[in-house]
DNA sequence: GTGTTCACG
DNA sequence: ACGTACGTGAACACG
């Protein structure tokens, strides 16, 4: 076997993972996903090949110099995106870590190094294969030259191999012809001009009838076509120059020897660090563990002795903090505790024998209070606690999302990997899909190995992520907001609500008479049967069968959202009946199928209140989503009558009335607004008196509607494209209502305009409360992305200080009902509303309580004002 | 798994 | 010239 030599086009390949990955960024708001494609690629190839010899080449600046070039020509593509130029250096800086030589050189393109590299190693007997996205380095393919063309094909990448042969089997040429194909009919991206009136298929035909542009002007008389004859007659020096151009140079004068490419250990520490920096989790398992996680694993052991564990607990109930990891999962139970109280003393105490869930359960329940207690998702280990104190509970998660809440989970590795530098494998990497209980049977070893890796990740992350909270100034936001809310929240879910399941089921089947009639109707319109949930379908029956007006929108097809149809809803019955059967299966599947398979025999449902989703700091709710549940509608209002409370029990229903709108007259300290907030007056009616000047007791309904619309765009980072999208107005009437209104209200112009450039200047936005996002929208160059940055900059601090505060209120809340020795609960929460489960004579405490405790939640320069309703269920307490 | 639609604040 | 209002979750169709 002779040697190998893989040879990369580093801009080519770069720029095809940069179109073929999603854009992905790093903490810093640094984009990677090409270099990340790239890495993918480059290892996929390598495990293939198993060369000896490895290099990459770029362009000095040519690619971005050549592609404007073109672009200029062309006029219609964009230069390379920021997002990928940045990438570039960071390219290059991990392949020098990870010791690939690369070689660029002035005055040369990548094609020519490529193309020297390539034929100086066939002569030297190695065998090349040359990655390239780009098919013009085919004419270097031989017996030995291998051209490797990646494609994207959705998630995988597919190679195309070609040598010689396969050229000729693909293209129908050689690959020297390949070069003289593409002179005659030029390339305007390499800038060859080519011959005039030859393209694709007449360049084609000449090559396969004479083989060459020499044979083709030595029988030039004997092409039949004049135009084309002419064109070649007159143009002779044009095609000479354009195959000069063509021709890849496969004997430039680069200086490198094959000894630099020798392939040697990719997984340095340098590169460690990179991809550390560039958080390549995948990437980074390919690394030999290091060696702390080496002297950690050895500590590790496992406990299924009552004697030792008793020990154990009594080490770590005094201990100053103390990690853990609950071993267990919805349909297994508890198999066993991960326990750390120092580096040094790690174990998992697994349930068996003597070991119950329920001692276990209760042993870990006896160590609340009496030492810091650091775990993951703290809100699955509060059933085994004995009160609702967190004042010694560091839940890892919670802290790992302040830090950052863009992520979409904290599992153990992540943080493990973020946070302490410490590789492990995941739940998934150790045991699949298997759950709990058949991981602790079947794989005794890796379960003590996870739950140990778990639990000191847990002792160790909660010292590096406290000091990061405490930089970052969330320290009190941790541990007086989110660390007691979780208790909150665990108590709500606990307690649940309770639905009542025939009436559910009637309403459901109330429904699917109206709907069996519309489908019906539909069909008959339609000409046809066809599934009208599919927007495939519909749209093609519509736009294309029924041939309505104004179809388009969407990559896949026609649109046929709502606000489409709503339009057309007037002039064609069937539209109309479309919505009503969209609305109506929407209710039927979503909520009344949807909601009843979560009715436990408690008769309740017990949603998940989740505290590390969102990127504002809303609490989000699953299993079933309770905080959807249909308001605005008559028909789907209904649905709230199934939710009741207990018995002898009522709900009382408190929401903040406008809090977004009156935390930004507040952030921004505008006088005006703050002023109409002191006037005991319709907020909406009093921004349409001053937008419009129109006295207030004049204000027509209109303008009111209009002047709420403004106020809302104004929360959400107004655009008058948006404000006029909602309006049905002309962008120019919308953007003359959003000047009117920072007219009225010249401060919030100036807080917004002030919050973004904040945000461009830190990376990220606050709240009143010290809560982050970060927004690295803002530094692209693309204008859909930054403006949608600049919106999230304006948005994030009035929504996230909405969800501050009323986390603030629940905890409040929560403490009051505890301390006035109440038994109503709280039970529900809407984003800007609370639901209390209250006992029918407590209903004047509570009321008390609500109303007591949100509106002095927080003191802002003007005053939060809540809404109070009681019923017998959800309906009539709204 | 992704895209579309639609329910809520 | 571009093509959106901010934040979510669930159901469904379709590849």
């Amino acid at each position: 076997m002779s040697e190998k030599i893989v040879l990369i086009d580093g801009h080519s390949i770069l720029n095809r993972a940069f179109y073929g990955v999603p854009l992905l960024s790093n903490a810093k708001g640094l984009h990677t996903n090409a270099v990340y494609g790239f890495l993918n690629i480059l290892f996929k190839i390598l495990e293939e090949e198993q060369p000896e010899y490895l290099a990459v080449a770029f362009d000095v600046h040519a690619p971005t110099f050549r592609h404007e070039m073109y672009e200029a020509y062309k006029g219609t593509r964009k230069p390379m995106p920021q997002e990928l130029r940045e990438q570039v250096p960071v390219m290059k800086e991990t392949l020098q870590a990870m010791g690939v030589p690369i070689c660029e050189q002035a005055g040369l393109e990548a094609d020519d190094i490529l193309g020297t590299l390539a034929k100086r190693s066939e002569r030297k007997g190695i065998d090349v294969s040359l990655i390239s996205g780009d098919r013009d380095l085919l004419q270097i393919a031989s017996e030995h030259i291998k051209i490797r063309i990646p494609k994207t094909k959705g998630a995988k990448t597919e190679i195309e191999d070609y040598y010689a042969d396969d050229v000729k089997a693909r293209y129908g040429v050689t690959p020297q012809q390949f070069i003289e194909l593409k002179a005659l009919m030029g390339d305007t991206a390499d800038n060859i001009p080519g011959v005039p009136k030859i393209g694709e298929k007449t360049a084609m035909a000449l090559m396969t009838e004479y083989g060459s542009i020499d044979a083709i002007y030595e029988n030039l008389e004997s092409i039949s076509k004049k135009s084309i004859r002419e064109s070649l007659a007159a143009n002779r020096e044009l095609a000479d120059l354009s195959k000069a151009l063509a021709t890849i140079k496969t004997d430039a004068d680069v200086p490198f020897s094959l000894e630099e490419a020798k392939l040697c250990d990719l997984y340095t520490d340098a590169a460690y660090k990179i991809f550390k920096e560039l958080e390549f989790k995948n990437l980074l398992t390919r690394f030999k563990e290091p060696s702390a996680a080496d002297t950690i694993t050895e500590r590790f052991r496992c406990v299924t002795d009552l004697a030792e564990a008793e020990a154990v607990f009594e080490v770590c109930a005094q201990a100053d903090r103390v990690g853990f990891s609950l071993l267990e999962d919805k349909t297994s139970g508890l198999c066993g505790v991960g326990l750390c109280r120092s580096k040094d003393d790690i174990c998992v105490i697994k349930c068996e024998g003597f070991l119950t869930p329920e001692y276990l359960g209760e042993k870990l329940g006896s160590l609340q209070g009496r030492t810091l207690l650091c775990g993951f998702f703290m809100k699955r280990a509060y059933p085994y606690f004995k009160s609702d104190e967190t004042e010694k509970c560091f839940d890892i998660q919670l802290a790992a999302y302040l830090l950052n809440p863009l992520k979409s989970d904290y599992a153990v590795e992540d943080v493990a990997n973020e946070h302490l530098g410490l590789m492990m494998p995941g739940y998934a990497e150790s045991f699949g899909k298997k759950s709990m209980r058949e991981a602790a049977e079947q794989e005794p070893e890796k379960f003590t190995s996870y739950g140990c890796y778990a639990a000191y990740t847990a002792y160790a992350a909660a010292d590096v992520l406290q000091n990061k909270l405490e930089e970052c100034g969330m320290a009190k936001l941790f541990c007086e907001i989110e660390m007691p809310l979780s208790y909150v929240l665990y108590d709500m879910e606990k307690e649940g609500v309770r639905v009542e399941a025939q009436e559910l089921k009637a309403y459901g089947e109330a429904l699917s008479g109206r709907i069996a009639e519309l489908e019906a109707s539909i069909h008959e319109k339609a000409g046809e049967e066809f599934n009208i949930n599919s927007p495939k379908q519909l749209g093609e029956i519509l736009f294309g069968k029924l041939s309505l007006p104004g179809g388009k929108k969407t990559k896949t097809g026609y649109s046929t959202a709502a606000d489409v149809l709503e339009k057309l809803a007037p002039d064609y019955p069937i539209v109309g009946e479309i919505l009503e059967y969209r609305g109506l299966s929407k209710l039927k599947s979503t909520y009344a199928d949807g909601l009843s398979v979560f009715i436990g025999e408690d008769h309740k449902i017990h949603t998940n209140f989740n505290q590390t989703i969102t990127a504002t700091g809303r609490i989000s709710s699953t299993e079933p989503n309770l905080q959807n549940i249909p308001m605005r509608m008559e028909l789907g209002r209904l649905i709230r009558k199934v939710f009741v409370p207990e018995e002898g029990h009522i709900f009382t229903d408190a929401d903040y009335s406008q809090i977004e709108l009156r935390i930004l007259a507040h952030m921004s300290g505008d006088e005006q607004l703050i002023e109409a907030y002191r006037m005991d007056e319709d907020i909406h009616r009093i921004t349409a008196a001053k937008v419009f000047h129109t006295p207030l007791d004049q204000v027509t309904d209109l303008q009111r509607r209009n002047a709420k619309a403004v106020n809302f765009g104004i929360v959400y980072g107004i655009s008058s494209f948006g404000l006029s999208q909602d309006l049905s107005i002309s962008r120019k009437e919308a953007e003359g209502y959003i000047q009117e209104y920072f007219a009225t209200y010249p401060k919030v112009k100036a807080f917004l305009d002030r919050t973004v450039e904040e945000a461009k200047k830190n990376g990220y936005v606050t709240t009143m409360f010290g809560r982050r996002r970060p927004v690295p929208e803002l530094s692209s160059a693309n204008f859909m992305q930054r403006s949608f940055g600049e919106r999230v900059a304006m948005n994030s601090p009035i929504q996230g200080t909405a969800a501050d505060i009323i986390k603030i209120a629940m905890i409040r809340v929560y403490r009051a009902l505890k301390a006035a020795g109440c038994r109503s609960k709280l039970i529900l929460q809407i984003h800007d509303e609370l639901v209390i489960e209250t006992a029918a004579e407590e209903a004047e405490t509570v009321e008390r309580i609500l109303r007591e405790e949100m509106q002095n939640a927080v003191h802002l320069s003007v005053e939060l004002s809540v809404d109070l309703h009681t019923g017998t269920n959800w309906y009539e307490a709204k």
